[in-house]
RNA sequence: GUGCCUGUAGCUCAAUGGCAGAGCGCUACACUGUGGCUGUAGAGGCUGCGGGUUCGAAACCCGUCAGGCACCCCA
């Protein structure tokens, strides 16, 4: 076996039919996002690890961040997440810009963990913020444009859920149980982890963790309310907009959803698959409050969720959502070339035809004709020219159309629009 | 970081201790001025790598590297 040497763990090859994939994906979502009036902006992939130090994740900074140190000695993260760094060009001019602003992005991210389905360690994310107003309004607003995404993509309901929840609803709670803030992280992730192992154990594990009995039939309780959301002023608005924008059936408040974020202050969510077998959240957001001033700027509110393309790719494949030959060749015009003597005669022809506005391919070398014609087959061109002997003597050019196999000879001045009639 | 599974032709895989194979793809010819379809032929392998057991190893054992899946965490 020749070695060919291998690519990073992780990351992906984008050959030419999952490029297409992905530049479907990026014009959905920039149509998306444009029909609410977000604009398109991006941050640099080198961030200072200071930047991450603050609000997100411990995890997330310390563990699964690249981290290299660069010549002048500074460490340098590879961008786990795009919030800090949006929060930070925000804050640089906060003095500049229009609130509210609404901005969306679409690039790589890296994040230094075990590949597995659904996760690879370099991958796309679509970012999509509101920032400059903390009503629940413009909460329900951003979040309506991942619905109407699922809307655009052809997502149901039956398949797709936004499941809502509210970090001030939640430490409410956790005040009327008396559960001490340092304790609230460790509770946080003892309900995330309730649908993944056993009632028995997550019972044990709700022990093990200092819960009293009295507190943890108090939480149960509170999973359970599917009501809960009526006692938030916050999530009775949000509700209320995103029933005014017909999108209801899409959003369902869930009172388990925590999200890892520090910096998350209210309305949070995050979308599930319905069917249950792609075990991974879709995207996760929520109301940033403080981002800004953690930045050292003036506290901006703010609202936004990212999407990761891995999980959504895998979702529409599962429901059949992929558009389908995506890939078409950019030239449906090949010149073949005849042999060695009229090889620079062809390549005028393919020079003239694209002057008119065609995008044509030339063999780049004398080859058997049939080679040239399987070559045009395999690459999807419409139309096939020759230019032989003959077709140079009376000034014709050989056009055959590959979609029926009828050939014709044509004067070359009236080529460029016989080949429109076959192409369009 | 922990656990399980898998590495054989370009790709997908078979061969359960006894001659390393199939389908697809590729190349040539049938068809020297014409693609798809069909037929015939051909090329292509240190069975991931290193060691061990055995008369004999792709297979069994040990190690190692790589990939996949699950946990953790998360897009």
């Amino acid at each position: 076996m020749k070695r060919v040497i291998q690519s990073v763990k992780g990351t992906r090859d984008f050959y030419p039919d999952q490029m297409a994939i992905r530049i479907w994906l990026y014009n959905t979502m920039r149509e998306v996002a444009e029909s609410f009036g977000y604009q398109e902006y991006e941050a640099p992939i080198l961030e200072s690890l200071e930047l991450y130090a603050a609000k997100s994740g411990e995890e997330l900074v310390k563990e699964q961040s690249y981290v290299f140190t660069d010549r002048g000695g500074s460490e340098i993260t590879l961008r786990p997440e795009l919030t800090p760094s949006l929060a930070r060009m925000i804050a640089q001019k906060q003095n500049e810009l229009n609130f509210p602003v609404r901005w969306w992005s679409f690039g790589p991210f890296w994040r230094y963990e075990r590949p597995q389905k659904g996760r690879t360690r370099e991958f796309f994310q679509w970012n999509v913020d509101m920032l400059g107003v903390s009503s629940p309004e413009a909460d329900a607003e951003n979040a309506a444009v991942l619905a109407t995404f699922f809307q655009r993509v052809g997502l149901s309901p039956q398949q797709v859920l936004i499941l809502v929840n509210n970090r001030r609803l939640t430490e409410d709670r956790f005040d009327a149980y008396n559960i001490p803030a340092e304790q609230r992280p460790t509770v946080s992730s003892w309900i995330d982890r309730r649908e993944k192992i056993s009632p028995e154990a997550w019972m044990e594990y709700g022990k093990e963790i200092g819960l009293s009995p009295e507190q943890i039939t108090n939480l149960k309780e509170m999973l359970a309310d599917k009501d809960l959301w009526k006692q938030s002023a916050e999530l009775t608005r949000f509700f209320a907009v995103i029933e005014a924008l017909g999108l209801r059936e899409y959003f369902e408040f869930d009172p388990s959803i925590m999200r890892g974020l520090l910096y998350y202050t209210g309305t949070v969510f995050e979308a599930w698959e319905v069917g249950g077998d792609i075990k991974r959240s879709i995207l996760g957001g929520g109301r940033y409050d403080n981002l800004t001033r953690d930045m050292g700027g003036d506290p901006i509110p703010g609202v936004g969720f990212a999407m990761g393309d891995v999980v959504i790719s895998l979702i529409l494949e599962k429901y059949g959502l992929m558009p389908k030959d995506l890939y078409i060749n950019p030239a449906p015009v090949l010149v073949t070339v005849f042999d060695e003597e009229r090889l620079l005669e062809s390549f005028q022809l393919a020079s003239e035809l694209r002057r008119a506005g065609l995008n044509v391919v030339c063999y780049p070398e004398p080859a058997k004709l049939p080679k040239q014609f399987k070559y045009a087959d395999r690459i999807g061109a419409k139309v096939t020219l020759v230019l032989g002997p003959d077709e140079v003597e009376n000034g014709q050019v050989a056009l055959k159309n590959l979609i029926n196999g009828e050939q014709v000879s044509v004067p070359r001045e009236t080529l460029a629009d016989q080949i429109r009639t076959i192409i369009d």
